[in-house]
DNA sequence: TGTACATCAGTGAACGCGCGTTCACTGATGTAC
DNA sequence: TGTACATCAGTGAACGCGCGTTCACTGATGTAC
């Protein structure tokens, strides 16, 4: 407690943590009414805060985006890992597994933040540091290990972890769009993934 | 010519042909700058129209976003066929990873069209169309004969036509946001999609 | 073949809207001495 | 421990912008007779 936080009594000029409060608000609205809605102005009206107080946080709308955009991916991120933390490591295949049904319940729980996330080509943050990359990499450190096991075909890591990538990225996208038909049959988007990614690593079996 | 189509010359005051031209002008805006910067009134702009002009053609501006998206799945469609058309009929396998090629090339080639595709979810069309779902259908019939032919397992064929759909969605939306990782090899999004859907199939094989 | 008239497809002015961004400012905070 | 001062994080007025949409209108077209 070294930096005092702002006392939460009757609206302080120093807001204390307006930064992480933007981001909450700009969450709460991406869910609430998608993309489009995430405005600078409103986020300010909600968060009590002039409109012009998020510049202190954020050189441009465009940098608010980008950072939601990150957060996003770090709590995709967090949600694979706690979910493959509870499989044994040494079923790498049941692993990813996992992660299949883990990434299109994440983005069926999050719809609009998903859409956020694969919006367009990523902006390279200041800093210089790439967040999808680092869940790409988890889920590549999975490929490699059932590869290690004789689960998988010797090749390209990065390869199969983009085949593994895009087919439970389409699948969280077209069911995040109701695209995908005959789902009424009680089949859920994440079963669905599950089946596929064990059939596409049968496919890639030596 | 029943109807005569208004002689070119100077601005005719009745166009002869605006629908069409406002959805040309609006593909064109598209491919240039994006889904947000089709706006009515910039289209109108282009056509050399008044603002007020495409109402007479589109209610609104969802209408008209509506019919690009309609048109869109038209011509993916086309694409498919034609490209399916030159491989012979008894090898639906082929035809179906000349399908994956196709659809990830055609996003490739389309962008910003392929995006407002699969943008959100479809809003019915007023005379109750539903081009999606005959692209999708197209698909299933491949799979249907595939397994006729002991190519793939007799099971749920929208269920497998999802898993396919998905695979060459995911690719062709990872390869259109620059997503995927690795591809610098050479190796391009639609040889990655016919591998990841030869491989799918295989372990979808009986 | 002519003509009156309904209908259609444009025009252009106007409305209201919310947005991003900038600016000079002010209140609060923390630190060097 | 006190105090002057730099720095930081807010405020609120203002700017300009382009948009979607509506409206009364007008010019062009086609058709019934």
């Amino acid at each position: 407690m070294s930096r005092p936080r702002a006392v939460k009594k009757e609206a302080p000029y120093h807001h204390g943590d307006l930064r992480r409060v933007i981001l909450e608000t700009a969450l709460e609205l991406l869910a609430e009414k998608g993309e489009s809605s995430v405005t600078l102005r409103e986020i300010a009206r909600r968060a009590g805060v002039s409109h012009a107080a998020p510049y202190r946080h954020f050189s441009d709308h465009r940098a608010l985006l980008a950072a939601l955009n990150d957060e996003g991916f770090m709590a995709l991120r967090h949600a694979l890992e706690a979910a493959t933390a509870k499989v044994s490591a040494a079923a790498p295949v049941s692993r990813l597994l996992v992660v299949a049904e883990t990434y299109v319940d994440f983005a069926a729980a999050n719809p609009a933040r998903y859409r956020l996330m694969f919006a367009g080509p990523r902006h390279a943050a200041p800093d210089g540091s790439n967040v999808p990359a680092e869940v790409f990499a988890y889920v590549a450190g999975l490929v490699a290990e059932a590869q290690a096991q004789g689960a998988l075909r010797q090749e390209n890591v990065k390869l199969m972890t983009n085949m593994i990538w895009a087919t439970v990225h389409g699948i969280a996208s077209l069911a995040l769009n109701q695209r995908l038909v005959g789902t009424e049959t009680g089949d859920n988007s994440s079963t669905l993934a599950r089946e596929a990614i064990a059939a596409l690593i049968k496919g890639l079996a030596p």
